[in-house]
DNA sequence: GACCTCCAGGAAAACGATTTCCCAGTCTGC
DNA sequence: GCAGACTGGGAAATCGTTTTCCTGGAGGTC
C-alpha cells in the first residue's frame, strides 16, 4: 500500500508539500517539486486513503441516501436526480435501502452520521406514528448538532429542508378533473392508512369530491405496490372510477381488471398518481398527477448541500412542488 | 463532537477498555467496566468515527456497486439483490452510476479504491474497446494488489469473478421457440454494436436462426434503451418476428408500433430480453427471457465477499446463470 | 542598506480510533 | 506454598492525512 509518505519520500519532499500538491491546498508549491510529486505520484501508483483524509479534515466527501425501494421507479428516478446533483459536485452517495422498515431508515441515519457524512437525504415518505417520529427526530439532531446536514422528499413533519409535492392538491385536481368528465361515484385504493404520502392523496381526493358535492368514495386501504393495487382493486364494488394512490398500484389495479375481464376505461376508468416514466407506455396510458420526481430528488439534494442562509437557522427550507394532471386513455368520458 | 476518549474518561477507564466494549473485539471486559461504558456512551450519544475506524482497522466496512442507470429497471433489480446481501452483513453500499460512460466507470473503481472500499461490483456490461479494457484491467489490478475484492455481473472480459447470463443460450433458445411458433422473416432490434450484451444476445439469435437453415434476420442498431427500440422498431421492413435485444427496447419497439397502427401480434410479434417485472403487466404482455436479476445481483455480490477459495487464485469464478424463455401474447404462431 | 512583507518549504502536532505490549492479579495443579 | 498459565486492564504506538506554525530567502520601499 502506497502511501503519501512513500510519494514525499520518493520525490524528495516534506509530506506537507507532497499532500499540497496532490491534494488540493490553497498554498502555493513551485513548479519544479510540483512536477517531482505528480511523477512520483503517478510512477508509484499513489491513491490517496479518503479515510485517513477524512479523518484530518474532519469532513467526508460521502453523502447519504436513504431510500424504500430501488426497485421501485418512484424511488430509483428520485435518487437518479439526487445523484446527478451529488456527481456534479464531485461526491460519492452511500445508498440505504429499508424496504419500508421505518426502524431500519432510523438505524441508517445513525450508520450514516458514524461515517460522518456531509448530508443525508431522506426519500421515503413519513409514517404517522409520533413514537417513531419522535425518535427519528432524536437521531437527526444528534447528526445535525455535529454540522451534518438533511434535506427530505415528502412530508414536512421532519422539520427538516423538504421538498414537498403537491399530494393534496394534486389529488384534489385530479378529482375534479375526473368529474368533470362526468363520474359520479369513485373509489380509493389507499394504501396504507398511516402512510402520509397515501393519506394526504386520499385526503386532497376526498376533499375535492365533497366540495362538489359527490358522495365520499368507496375507501380500500391496502400495501403500496403493485400487489396491494392488484388486491385491492377486486373490493371496489360499485364505482365508474378508481384512483389508486400511486401510479405502481394502478398498474395492479388495472391487471386485476383486466383478469377479471372488466374493461378499462369500457367498464371503469383508471387513475394514478407520479407519471412514472416506465409506465408511459402502458395501455391504456394511464391517467396520472405527474410529478418531476428526477427534479424533485436534485431540489432536495441540493437543499442538502445548500447551507441554509444567513438567516435565523430556525426555519427549516420547504420547497413545494406541483403535480399536474395528466389525462390519458385510462380514464373516460362518461355518457 | 464526542470522541471515545470522553466516553472513555467520563466512565473512567482507558481508551482501550472503552475501544474493546463498543467496537466489537475478540478481548474480555469485565461486566461492571463494561456497563460504565456502555451507559457513558449512551448518555454522551457518542457515535463511532468510522473513518478513524477505518484508518486504524485497515479496512472499511463499505461496497462499492458501480450500476449505468439507476432508472433502468434491470439496473435496479441487481443493485436491489446485491444491497440485500450486502446489508445483511452489515455493510454500507456506495453506489456510482456511470450513465453508461465507460470513462466514468473506470474513475469510479479509482475512486472506490481510495475510498478502500472492501469490494467492488461491476454490473455493466463492457464494451469491445481494447483500449478501455486494458485501462480498467490496469485500475482494477491497482485495487486488486492492495487487497481488493472484484466482482461483475456480464462478461468476463475482465478476468475477474463473474456472475454470467446466458445471453447467447437464452437468444438462440427464443429464437428456436419463435421459429417453432412458425415465423421465418426475422428482424433484430440489436442496440449499440461495440456493447458485448447486446452483441452476445444478437449472435446467439442469429446463429440459433442458421442452425434451422433459416434467412439471417435483419439487423437494426441503436440504443439500448425504451427510444433506442422505438426509433429502431420504424426501420423494420418485412419481418414477421422482432426481436429486441432487450425487455425496455422491445416496450419501445410496441409503442412504435403501436403508434403507426401496426397490430402486436396480430401483424408483427414482438419479443424482449430480461423479463422485468416492472413490465409484466404489459399488454400484450411480453415473451421474453428472463433472467433472475435479483439473485443475478445477490450472487455476484456473494462473490465479492467471499475471498476465493484455498487453491490457486488465478482463475477467477465464474458463475453461469440460464435464461429462461417465456412465451406470452406479444408473440403469435404464424399460420 | 535597513526594514518589512511575502512566500515556498518543512517539522511536527493533530484527527479518533485499534491493537500490541506489558503488568498485576487470580487460578490451577502438585 | 509455588511455578505457570490465564485473565482483564492500561500505556502507548500506529494508521495516513491535513494543517499550523516556524524559518530562511527573495523582493520591495524609503
Amino acid at each position: 500500500m502506497v502511501t503519501l509518505e512513500d510519494v514525499a519520500r520518493q520525490a524528495g519532499v516534506s509530506l506537507a508539500t507532497a499532500s499540497r500538491v496532490l491534494n488540493g491546498s490553497t498554498r502555493q508549491v513551485g513548479a519544479s517539486l510540483r512536477a517531482k510529486v505528480e511523477l512520483a505520484a503517478h510512477q508509484l501508483g499513489y491513491r490517496t486513503n479518503v479515510a485517513a483524509q477524512t479523518l484530518a479534515r474532519g469532513a467526508s466527501n460521502v453523502i447519504g441516501l436513504v431510500v424504500h425501494d430501488l426497485t421501485d421507479p418512484y424511488f430509483a428516478a428520485l435518487a437518479d436526480g439526487a445523484m446527478r446533483v451529488a456527481e456534479s459536485h464531485e461526491f460519492m452517495v452511500m445508498v440505504g435501502t429499508t424496504h419500508r422498515d421505518p426502524e431500519r431508515e432510523i438505524a441508517y441515519v445513525s450508520t450514516l452520521n458514524a461515517q460522518r457524512v456531509r448530508a443525508v437525504l431522506l426519500t421515503g415518505s413519513r409514517v404517522d406514528d409520533a413514537g417513531l417520529t419522535r425518535r427519528m427526530r432524536q437521531e437527526l439532531d444528534r447528526y445535525l448538532q455535529t454540522g451534518g446536514r438533511v434535506a427530505c422528499v415528502g412530508q414536512e413533519s421532519l422539520g427538516v429542508d423538504t421538498v414537498v409535492p403537491g399530494n393534496r392538491e394534486g389529488a384534489a385536481g385530479l378529482a375534479r378533473a375526473l368529474a368533470g368528465l362526468g363520474h359520479r361515484r369513485f373509489a380509493v385504493l389507499a394504501g396504507p392508512e398511516r402512510l402520509l404520502t397515501a393519506r394526504d392523496r386520499l385526503a386532497g381526493f376526498a376533499g375535492a369530491l365533497a366540495e362538489l358535492g359527490l358522495p365520499a368514495p368507496q375507501v380500500v386501504h391496502g400495501s403500496f405496490d403493485r400487489d396491494g393495487g392488484h388486491t385491492a382493486a377486486t373490493e371496489v364494488s360499485d364505482a365508474t372510477c378508481v384512483f389508486a394512490v400511486n401510479d405502481v398500484m394502478a398498474v395492479g389495479a388495472l391487471a386485476s381488471f383486466r383478469d377479471r375481464g372488466v374493461s378499462v376505461p369500457g367498464d371503469v376508468s383508471v387513475a394514478g398518481f407520479d407519471d412514472i416514466s416506465t409506465l408511459r407506455d402502458l395501455v391504456p396510458q394511464l391517467t396520472t398527477v405527474r410529478l418531476p420526481l428526477a427534479d424533485m430528488g436534485a431540489r432536495a439534494m441540493e437543499l442538502a448541500l445548500t447551507p441554509p442562509g444567513d438567516g435565523a437557522d430556525a426555519d427549516p427550507r420547504i420547497e413545494a412542488v406541483a403535480g399536474e394532471v395528466v389525462l390519458r386513455e385510462s380514464t373516460r368520458r362518461l355518457g
